[in-house]
DNA sequence: GCGATCAGGT
DNA sequence: CACACCTGATCGC
């Protein structure tokens, strides 16, 4: 669940991925993308009522996701309210009050986000300034700076707020391999199990959720096959992922989900129950894309590790990872910093940078339903991420259920000291639970694997607007979806990197606010090299698999870890919260 | 019978 | 516990 209450502090009339409570009086609606924890309160009765009285209430959202929206029924009363926007196409949108016809100007730009198809951020331009709210995504490095509308000229534009996802905004992810580098695991993988026989099928264990369509295209490219799902109905319009997935169960590669059966998977049986027409039985392995399964690891791990006798699971993330993360608002403010002081207003010359404060944090131990979400937002605190789970009520500062002002008892922070046996499922169906890692070939690796490309994500590709005929659908063809379209491109951007890796020093958050006067520029936190070597070990089994795929990514992968004892903790916190350096970076600096 | 919420699952 | 859901039970209308 987003934690973000929906509403921005500067244009507290527009309502973004959150459609209940106090959103239910907003002038109009943003949808990022099609998941449903962003989706909350858009099929209640109440906005339903709402949308029936109104003239001028309108969903704004990207074609895709009004397709993926309208394809559910339960959505449909939408229909003749929402305004699919272009990507990148800035768009002036009249607020209006019905009660008093006040009116409010915004020119709001939809962005790529490289979450999901359809996925977008919202930059919003107006009178209160511009800000960026991000929606989920998963940029890499350098692919903030290749959209143009964040910038004005040559400069990035001044933004005032940006409102982050910031799903993996912890030091266990601090970095993820890029999409390339996990696509070519599993291909490997897929590759090794399904050329052994006709009788050899794979299923891919997705969460029933967009974003693996980019896996799908790949994968059914490579191996000329079409991908077995449930349903169609849902890209009858993209025609990109339409020809790659398939509800003819006959194939070797299998997304499919049933409810209720996961657990009689993997060996015996798909969900869908396929089986050879011969009787043969299949051999099945099932390949399960994860995160926060290799974000709990405290050692490193192959970009796929087997979990049992028949499962593997497969990294793969469709949100940016801790230093992806980081980089957003640190190019931004970045570059705002060199505006400021190299290009305006020569006579205020220096650049004050507030001290950040004191860091908003959270205990770990604590999960049970926060209140101060919505509060900050609206009560203008500083840099403070957000925990998750947040509820939106209103709530008074007394009833913060941890005062986060306060810098965390060191024994609270649950300090990563690894050594715990890897690769084991704890509750899953699986077998034999032993760490086997795959492969090898190929060799690229991540930080390597810098390319070309100008362009950042794209699912736009993917969309059509005609609907095609049976014909047209059947025949794979090749996806403009290239790899190359996600670039971790990383290694363009040499900066230092700091051991801030054990622990969690700031709390998880789904979204998070930072303001351009509180952030402090430079970009402190990119990786260093995750210093893979290549993976040695392939003895070639004929069991299930011991592979070999390249993917020598080690995860969790924060340069130079060391396990900080309390006092460096200490320490750092200390300075952290007086808004000291703590490393500096090309003149400017930063955390 | 519906929605909202929670508990439990992957 | 996150992820992004799904199912099922319970409660209120």
């Amino acid at each position: 669940m987003s934690s973000f209450a929906g509403r921005m502090k500067e244009y507290p009339n527009m309502s973004l991925d959150r459609f209940d409570r106090e959103n239910l009086h907003a002038r109009a609606y943003f949808l990022s993308h099609c998941h449903k924890d962003h989706m909350k309160g858009l099929k209640g009765p109440q906005l339903k009522r709402k949308l029936k009285f109104s003239l001028t209430v309108k969903l704004y959202c990207s074609f895709v996701t009004k397709e993926l929206l309208l394809s559910n029924p339960k959505y449909a009363f939408w229909k003749d309210h929402i305004v699919a926007l272009e990507l990148e196409s800035p768009t002036l949108i009249t607020l209006i009050d019905e009660a008093s016809g006040e009116r409010e100007e915004l020119v709001v730009t939809l962005l790529p986000a490289g979450h999901c198809p359809g996925s977008v951020m919202f930059l919003v331009e107006g009178a209160q300034g511009t800000v960026l709210y991000t929606g989920d995504f998963r940029l890499a490095k350098g692919d903030a700076s290749r959209i143009e509308l964040l910038h004005s000229g040559s400069r990035v534009k001044d933004i005032k707020s940006v409102y982050l996802d910031s799903t993996f905004y912890d030091p266990r992810f601090y970095k993820i391999p890029s999409r390339e580098t996990c696509l070519h695991a599993i291909r490997g993988l897929v590759q090794d199990w399904v050329s052994r026989s006709v009788y050899h099928t794979v299923w891919l264990n997705c969460k029933a959720a967009y974003g693996y369509e980019y896996l799908f295209t790949n994968l059914g490219d490579e191996f000329h096959t079409q991908i077995h799902v449930k349903s169609l109905d849902m890209f009858k319009k993209m025609p990109e992922i339409l020809s790659h997935v398939t509800t003819d169960r006959a194939t070797q590669i299998h997304a499919c989900r049933h409810p209720k059966d996961e657990e009689f998977v993997p060996a015996s049986r798909l969900p869908c129950g396929s089986s050879a027409s011969d009787g043969t039985p299949l051999s099945i392995i099932s390949i399960k894309p994860s995160t926060m399964w290799f974000g709990e690891r405290t050692q490193r791990t192959k970009v796929i590790v087997r979990t049992g006798a028949s499962s593997y699971r497969a990294c793969f993330s469709f949100h940016s990872s801790y230093s992806e993360v980081r980089h957003l608002p640190a190019y931004l403010s970045v570059c705002l910093g060199l505006l400021k002081s190299m290009c305006r207003d020569v006579s205020s010359s220096a650049v004050i940078y507030r001290p950040l404060g004191t860091l908003k944090r959270t205990r770990p131990e604590q999960h049970t339903h926060d209140v101060d979400c919505a509060d900050w937002l609206f009560e203008g605190a500083d840099l403070a991420p957000v925990r998750k789970r947040v509820m939106m009520q209103e709530a008074t500062p007394t009833t913060l259920p941890n005062r986060p002002d306060e810098p965390l008892p060191l024994t609270h922070i649950p300090l990563i000291t690894g050594d715990y046996m890897d690769c084991t499922e704890s509750n899953d169906d699986d077998e034999e639970e032993r760490d086997l890692e795959e492969e090898e070939r190929g060799g690229e690796r991540d930080e390597g694997s810098v390319s070309n490309s100008g362009t950042p994500p794209r699912w736009e590709e993917f969309f059509t607007t005609e609907i095609l005929t049976e014909s047209q659908t059947s025949q794979p063809h090749s996806c403009s979806q290239t790899p190359e379209l996600f670039v971790d491109d990383s290694a363009k951007l040499p900066s230092p990197s700091i051991p801030l890796s054990a622990g969690r020093g700031l709390s998880q958050a789904e979204s998070m606010l930072i303001q351009s006067e509180d952030r402090c520029q430079g970009d402190a936190l990119t990786n260093l090299d995750a210093g893979g070597e290549e993976s040695g070990s392939h003895t070639h089994q004929s069991e299930p698999t011991e592979s070999q795929v390249s993917s020598d990514f080690d995860i969790p992968s924060t340069p130079d870890s060391h396990t900080p004892g309390p006092d460096d903790l200490s320490d750092l916190y200390r300075r952290l919260a007086a808004g000291e350096e703590v490393i500096t970076r090309t003149g400017s600096q930063s955390l």
